[in-house]
RNA sequence: GCGAGAGUGGCGGAACGGUAGACGCAGUCGACUCAAAAUCGACCGGCGCAAGUCUUGGGGGUUCGAGUCCCCCCUCUCGCACCA
């Protein structure tokens, strides 16, 4: 045990602890690893329900950290508990192995990224397996293998012939720091999402997958999948971000080239108040303008070397320059200026828009910094025509169109409708829905990630790496020392006979986003030494995942590459299911208090000691020590508790009781020490109540004395609820009816001997133990030896039990007695109790009788075994 | 700015429209002990000696009855944000 350096006061101190976890864990751990009570089949023929359990699998940094252990925590009951109802249960895991951190480790410490990660996932496989999950470690494997990367090349091979992926010149987000291409979704704020560095524009040869395609349907599915939270379909589709719209084209009034500028618009129904088209600074008028006007090319320049990143920080301040060329209204002919706006993306709709100051804010903005006209053309309700006007604020609500000609009177809805329909009867564009969503560039300028398996040839161009080559592996022998891409630098490897046609020809040296990886590990784990990437009928059986559980980080990339790559190994034959995930469930983070030295330092927990007043106080220095806040544990902040400390010194049962009973499980859990040690008495107390019992098994008694009873009763309604909230993931709930049952059933201990006690105590212990085993498992199976000494059954491998209703009736009732609503007493009935007799019974009752005093009784109100209530008058 | 969610004792939190505060943590008192820890027992929202009475962010409403449903407001958290 390596505790020797912890503080000695946080050492639990117990006189002679029962249970020994240090012993009983491992015994347990490999127990359950010899009768393999948790693997299941590629493809079981058991016909057995099946239920698939998956955390969303680690990236190996390390060591596992506290969001780990509440992952896997839940994801353990879940597969326990669903196992233990017949299901037959797959249960994971994996490395989500390829990424940057381990080329910075290159870097700084001068070890392979394979090494450090290989290193690494064997520590982590440690402690993890310490935590006695119900894992089918069978399936484990890391996406750095080429036994994983290599069936990735080949479904990327798949979908390249299939037209769902392309290789594209375009402008990609480029992260100086990283030295790579970023996707949308990995720009925070105009900043890389690793790295932290302003982003850049760069036009560079990347793939790119075509999501966009997708989008719609990527969409519409959202509505199908009820058990999904709420708040991650509504950022998934605010992300897609469907918007419907016009396209249309504004001639070029005295053309010079291009003769016409394409626009989108959702707001149609307002070109009658018009007063400027604004292009991006990468559309083809801009350029144009550019050759001949040296101001227009300077502010391009301008814009493009800040790109958006830059206008982020500038406080999104709007800047334009005027190209001199004028475009015609088609709805009032009048002529409007063509301006260069550094606001305008050249991504999103066509790269231009028409600006309408009077009824959006950004136009008015612009309108306003540059003198341009503002002309309201949708009255909101109740304005005077003749004296409304737009002052700093654009009208942007529900309103009335005016000054619009054949729009007049109409609302926002029949005017869009009625402009679209003019638009599209000139045959000058049409209506459309336009989406946020972009596609997805896969191309990375790194070493430690998945080849992509193409070779560049002059003759040939681009050509896939044959399948029976793959998998396309990593050469081992890099160096780091550089910026850039090690692969690119590498003396050999990207040279190569073109397939095709046999000339010297060039890999390609990118890799695979590794969010392509974490794309499709769900269905390799359904067959992971499989030939192919996938066994069809194994992926059949197994997927979709039916419980999904990780951080609420991934809601938007993760989940929706994956959505989106399911789909496409459906429309290349992989697969038959288009939704990877059918239940997902968000956690909430571990959050620690934070500590600082009185110089500013973080400190971390173990270096801080509270005084009896509350206080904290440095260990070693005797100084004060500033309490900060609550937050998510972080290296950064230091106010990280390590797991393995944790399991090390109070077990792996104590720390999974724990993280599982302070909160539900979606909400924030502040991890404390007072917590931790309320825990591990827990588990001493269960141990010590069920060792001191005194029980007797065999047949069902055939009298019960009143204790017993009551015993009985307590057992059963707490497998009914206990069912109940695991199966909702209600586990702070399930944790309190543990608690409950064990406070019962100590009182039932202390009773006096009597018919059938000694029973109802073997029925409530044996229950006892398949109730808790899905959050502690290790505890359960010593419960599982104490009632059955010798035994061979594992708890794990036991039935989860089924409640007597006869036994989780109630006696009696106890309901409540109001007079207008409110509590005057209570009293106790017999379930069957006829209405008339309990409400003579309440009105009797003396509190009831003084409130209804000179009063007429109205009303009784009767909900049977619940309430009472008298309305009275007077 | 837009969207979503949440406000309940000292703390984390329970509560099919039906006795608000289950259960835990912290705390108080007691037993055991030379003492402490552990353990066991009692208490544990406010005011009140008590009978009572007030209490689920604030205000209104629906209802016999509202933490729960509806409207308005306040605060906090999260997500998105030059998207035309």
């Amino acid at each position: 045990m390596s505790s020797d350096h912890l503080p000695a006061e946080a050492v639990p101190a117990t006189d002679t602890p029962r249970y020994d976890f240090r012993a009983a864990e491992p015994r347990w751990q490999k127990a359950w690893n010899d009768a393999a009570c948790f693997r299941v089949e590629d493809v079981p023929t058991d016909g057995r329900p099946k239920y698939y359990v998956l955390e969303m699998f680690p990236y190996p940094s390390g060591k596992i950290h506290m969001g780990h252990v509440r992952n896997y925590t839940l994801g353990d009951v879940v597969a326990r508990f669903k196992r233990a109802c017949g299901f037959s249960v797959m249960h994971p895991m994996g490395w989500d192995a390829f990424g940057l951190p381990a080329e910075n480790a290159a870097r700084e410490r001068g070890i392979h990224p394979g090494k450090w990660t290989w290193d690494n996932i064997a520590a982590m496989r440690t402690e993890l397996k310490r935590m006695g999950l119900s894992i089918d470690w069978a399936r484990e494997f890391a996406t750095c293998d080429p036994a994983y990367y290599g069936h990735q090349q080949a479904l990327f091979l798949d979908m390249l012939r299939a037209g769902l992926v392309e290789r594209r010149y375009a402008f990609v987000n480029w992260d100086p720091v990283d030295g790579t291409v970023l996707a949308n979704e990995q720009v925070i704020e105009g900043r890389g999402w690793r790295s932290g560095a302003l982003v850049e524009k760069k036009r560079l040869s990347t793939w790119v997958m075509r999501i966009t395609d997708d989008a719609p349907d990527l969409l519409a599915a959202l509505d199908e999948m009820p058990r999904w939270p709420e708040r991650v379909r509504l950022m998934q589709a605010n992300w897609i971000g469907r918007s419907e719209g016009a396209r249309l084209r504004f001639a070029v009034a005295d053309p010079a080239g291009i003769d016409s500028v394409e626009v989108y618009t959702t707001r149609p129904d307002t070109l009658f108040g018009m007063s400027f088209l604004a292009i991006a600074a990468e559309h083809p008028l801009a350029a144009q303008v550019a050759m001949t006007n040296p101001g227009a090319a300077a502010f391009i320049a301008d814009v493009q070397s800040k790109g958006t990143s830059e206008a982020v920080l500038e406080a999104l301040e709007k800047k334009g320059f005027p190209t001199g060329v004028d475009v015609i209204n088609p709805f009032t002919g009048l002529r409007h200026p063509v301006w260069i706006a550094n606001f305008v993306l050249m991504e999103y709709g066509t790269g231009a828009l028409f600006g309408c100051p009077a009824h959006d804010q950004r136009d008015l903005d612009f309108a306003r910094k540059y003198d341009l006209p503002v002309i309201p053309v949708v009255l909101p309700p109740g304005a005077d025509p003749q004296t409304f006007g737009i002052t700093d604020k654009p009208f942007d609500g529900e309103g009335v169109a005016y000054q619009s000609a054949f729009l007049d009177g109409l609302g926002q809805r029949d005017a869009k409708a009625a402009a679209i329909a003019e638009i599209t009867r000139r045959g000058i564009g049409q209506g459309v829905v336009n989406w946020r969503l972009r596609d997805w560039g896969v191309s990375r300028q790194r070493y430690w990630g998945c080849p992509i398996p193409i070779i560049h040839c002059e003759t040939c161009g681009v050509v896939p790496v044959p399948k029976s080559d793959l998998p396309l592996i990593l050469p081992d022998d890099v160096t780091f020392y550089r910026p850039g891409n090690p692969l690119d630098h590498h003396p050999t490897w990207k040279h190569v006979a073109c397939p095709s046609c046999g000339k010297a020809a060039m890999r390609e040296t990118d890799t695979f986003d590794t969010f392509v990886d974490s794309s499709w590990y769900f269905a390799r784990f359904c067959s992971p030494q499989a030939e192919a990437p996938v066994v069809r009928a194994a992926a059949d059986h197994w997927l979709p995942v039916d419980q999904y559980i990780g951080g609420i980080e991934h809601a938007i990339l993760h989940l929706l590459y994956a959505r989106y790559f399911t789909r496409a190994m459906k429309a290349t034959g992989h697969l038959s299911a288009s939704e990877p995930f059918a239940g997902l469930f968000t956690q909430g983070m571990v959050t620690h208090e934070s500590y600082k030295s009185q110089d500013g330092a973080w400190l971390y927990p173990e270096e801080v000691v509270r005084r009896a007043d509350g206080t904290m106080v440095h260990k070693d220095t005797g100084r004060d020590v500033v309490v900060g806040r609550i937050e998510a544990m972080s290296k950064s902040k230091r106010n990280t508790i390590d797991p393995a400390n944790i399991i090390a010194r109070y077990g792996a049962d104590t720390a999974r009781w724990f993280i599982l009973s302070d909160n539900p499980p979606e909400r924030d859990i502040e991890w404390t020490e007072a917590g931790v040690l309320g825990a591990y008495r827990f588990t001493q107390r269960l141990y010590r109540l069920a060792e001191n019992a005194t029980f007797e098994a065999g047949d069902t008694p055939a009298e019960f004395g009143p204790a017993a009873r009551a015993l009985r009763r307590l057992t059963h309604r707490t497998i009914a609820a206990m069912t109940e909230a695991v199966e909702l993931l209600a586990f702070n709930v399930a944790v309190a009816r543990v608690y409950e049952f064990a406070n019962g059933f100590a009182e039932a201990d202390k009773a006096a001997d009597q018919p059938g006690l000694a029973w109802a105590r073997f029925e409530a212990l044996d229950a006892m133990a398949v109730l808790i085993a899905p959050m502690m498992p290790h505890l359960a199976e010593e419960i599982g030896q104490m009632l059955r000494p010798g035994t061979t059954n594992l708890v794990a491998q036991a039935a989860w039990p089924v409640a007597d209703p006869d036994l989780t009736a109630a006696e009696a009732f106890t309901i409540a007695i109001q007079v207008m609503g409110k509590l005057r007493t209570t009293i106790d009935v017999a379930p069957d109790a006829v209405e008339d007799d309990v409400l003579a019974r309440a009105e009797a009752e003396p509190n009831v009788a003084k409130a209804l005093e000179g009063k007429r009784i109205v009303k009784r109100i009767y909900v049977k075994n619940r309430i009472v209530n008298f309305v009275v008058a007077g």
